[in-house]
DNA sequence: ATGATGATGAGAAAGCTTCTCATTAATATA
DNA sequence: TATATTAATGAGAAGCTTTCTCATCATCAT
């Protein structure tokens, strides 16, 4: 992701707005969330602040560059659009976020709507799991 | 619904618990925020606080008496609990919902995270939609 | 380089929910 | 029924996430 995706987005191209890029790109975590963005900016010693980090993140998801997805917990998370879309499954015990794509779901979702009158504009689907690495322990 | 499900779930039978219990069976929204839930309730003569609504709706999530759902739109919906499982559609329009149950979905569910490895524990599926009704207009 | 425009940072404020604590109500017991 | 014990309530404060405001600053076209 460059600054090209920025221009296209009708995004001036701006320091916190690469440094918010490169973080979502090179963080070990694809999904974080905007408190989380913001201190891995700070670590990486760039000094932005939590606002305009929300506010980025904002914009981003409006410019198709991010989702944004509402799981248990009160925070939002934040992650790259990949172009292909996914749910997820999250570790109600550590947090771990696992992604998976069913078209079977997909698809009885569509007839769901439809057969009910309805038009379809998105979905979320979230499975809460105990994880394979938490039930060890 | 009775004094008797209060007692069950360990909770004393109080004024307030029985009014909340109440609104939530005579409404004619089965989905209800708390800060509807209390509206209701000043509108109908009762003097309960707006934290005792939210504690008691809490505790009757814990009793298993009333489900949360956490839409989008920031504020929590509660509903009594029905004894059969079942998703949501959410108008994006006028807020309407609906239920729907579909037994492939809840398979494939618990096929997903078995196949992972992973223990489901619940989940989560809201269909976002834009409504019959609202389509028209 | 300059100016016009838009972005940023800091803190204030909003919106939802939970907490605190003095007061009050509900149950158990006599 | 009166009393004692224990838990529940109401009001406001406080918490947490997110958004807003506005003076300052950076970006981009010229
Ligand atoms: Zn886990
Ligand atoms: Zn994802
Ligand atoms: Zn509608
Ligand atoms: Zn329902």
């Amino acid at each position: 992701m460059e600054s090209g995706d920025l221009k296209k987005a009708g995004l001036k191209v701006t320091l916190p707005r690469m440094k918010v890029l490169e973080i979502l790109e090179t963080s070990n975590q694809r999904h974080m969330s905007a408190e989380e963005v913001y201190r891995a900016l700070l670590e990486s010693g760039s000094e932005v602040g939590l606002a305009t980090v929300y506010r980025v993140l904002t914009q981003f998801e409006s410019a198709g560059l991010v989702s944004r997805h509402n799981f248990e917990g009160g925070q939002s998370v934040f992650e790259l659009q990949t172009g292909h879309h996914h749910d997820h499954m999250v570790c109600v015990k550590c947090g771990r976020v696992e992604e998976f794509t069913n078209e079977a779901i997909e698809s009885e979702q569509r007839k769901i709507a439809e057969e009910a009158g309805h038009k379809l504009v998105e979905h979320s689907l979230v499975l809460y799991i105990e994880c394979k690495d938490c039930q060890k322990s």
